[in-house]
DNA sequence: GAGACTATGAAATAAATTTACGTAATTGGA
DNA sequence: TCCAATTACGTAAATTTATTTCATAGTCTC
């Protein structure tokens, strides 16, 4: 069984191959594509040879038959556009379809860059603290607030009991009243924010444990907080000038939430209970 | 006829699918590079069902039949083995490490599915539409309300007018009073929100247009609309229970905002002075 | 509980692929 | 030069594979 790309199997094989079959070669090499969503009889005709041959190539070539060969021609095809697809920044109206896979590989980098710096260690203990915090508040400002927002409807429906909001001084005066027992998640990408650095001095005061989420791993944030995971964010090299992309956030507060979905026993029950309450609303 | 990644389109049409077709899609996700080699009725058994129904299913996912699907399959297994990308749904806290790339390789198939289901022309039309609206509103409810509250503060930095709220009625009340020149971003994974509905409905009664971005691509909301973009959600695959991830929304909106960035002239301008007037709350 | 509807699998049909077989062309030895 | 022997290749039959039809069992409605 023929398992290393047709190519290299045609060339490898070539001179042994009688003149139809080399027609067969010749018009695969030069159709790739085309042959993709070809039959036997196609081929066939198109390489000016019969359904016998073509079907005796694939075997000679090492596949089990037509279809075999057809599915490692796919994923050759497949192979070959991947490599010639270079990964840039450009962006523009004009190739929407370059673009977006631009936009797609650089919001991939973005989540491979998030996870990959995350330590396990780090992850563990932290996971530990949200597990068995009395309260979890999450903090932001700005456009970050949805992401906090989302982190609170998440845990809650995990059964663990959450607050968010979106008026500072509300945040703040909660943030206050926390314990030891409690925690804050802090979302901040640049991690420089004097509202969320008051609020979070005020939460430590108190004792309440400081988690941060943010880009900038020695910001005024992430050296105030007890524990801190950082995003790869990566925006201001896309545009040139601006962080905006909250998805690194957003993927560091699923994964916790995946995580401690897993460990809580009753997080799925707590999650039914959530998705029954809201039925009403769905229609069917 | 469909032309972009299985995961993608059994993600997005997997509500809609019937029980045993489900059945079909579960296995695919599960042994995608198993199928590859199968024929109709070996998936058949495979899968508890019968060949009939695994014809119908290709069909019904917009191929043009069993080889086709199986054609595109390959690819994609190509594509995930080139990015290292073996999907898997295991997640524990007893391997965390193992967890944390499977939880990103499920981010990434969303990720991918999501702009690989884009079509390029219904997305420049989508943002032609959002480019020349008078005023953009952005609807949600429940936990997707954070992504419709991100989509609002990023476009405003554009110079986009737009709005979004935390209260359906309000959203509802203001949803009433857009007019033909405006246009609306529904976000809604299920599609099948009856608040939603009726806020869609009065909006399209004064004639704004409507965009509805979610994961059932005939869903109410989905056919009420005027223009669509599907995303492929996989946390009811994932977990085996239920939608949370607003990572795929996410992107779409991001998606949106970095090509209305390049295309509008003043774009940078209006942030430059956004980020100007955050900038006294900045340490440093 | 009767009637309409529909999701599904068994069976029939259609399509595609492989195999069997025959032919024509080539080679090699008288 | 002519007659086996060989073999490359196409036609057509056989087989495998995919699709469509149709009957049924289950669900929903009135």
């Amino acid at each position: 069984m023929n398992n290393q790309g047709i190519s290299g199997t045609i060339c490898a094989f070539y001179e042994q191959f009688f003149d139809a079959e080399k027609k067969i070669a010749d018009f695969i090499m030069e159709n790739k594509k085309a042959v993709v969503d070809m039959t036997v009889a196609e081929l066939a005709r198109a390489s000016g040879t019969s359904d016998a041959t073509v079907s005796r190539f694939c075997r000679r070539c090492g596949f089990k038959g037509f279809q075999s060969l057809k599915m490692d021609l796919a994923k050759e095809v497949m192979k070959e556009e991947r490599d010639s697809l270079q990964v840039s920044n450009e962006i523009s109206r004009g190739n929407l379809s370059q673009s977006l896979q631009n936009i797609l590989a650089n919001k991939m980098a973005e989540m491979t860059g998030t996870i990959g710096m995350m330590d396990t260690d780090n992850l563990e203990v932290i996971l530990n603290v949200l597990e068995h915090a009395g309260i979890i508040q999450f903090a932001a400002v700005g456009n970050t607030i949805p992401v906090a927002m989302d982190g609170a409807f998440k845990f809650n429906q995990l059964g663990l009991r959450s607050v968010s909001g979106s008026i500072w001084e509300a945040q703040a005066a909660h943030a206050y009243n926390l314990g030891p027992e409690d925690a804050v998640v802090v979302i901040s990408n640049s991690g420089t924010s004097k509202r969320l650095l008051a609020l979070v001095r005020g939460a430590k005061e108190n004792g309440a444990k400081i988690i941060v989420i943010t880009n900038n791993e020695s910001s005024p944030l992430a050296r105030i907080s007890d524990y801190k995971i950082i995003t790869a964010t990566r925006e201001k090299l896309l545009t040139g000038e601006f962080w905006f992309s909250r998805i690194p956030a957003m993927l560091v507060i699923e994964t916790l939430y995946l995580l401690l979905f897993v460990s809580k026993k009753d997080a799925a029950e707590h999650i039914r209970r959530h998705e029954e309450s809201i039925r009403p609303d769905k229609m069917e």
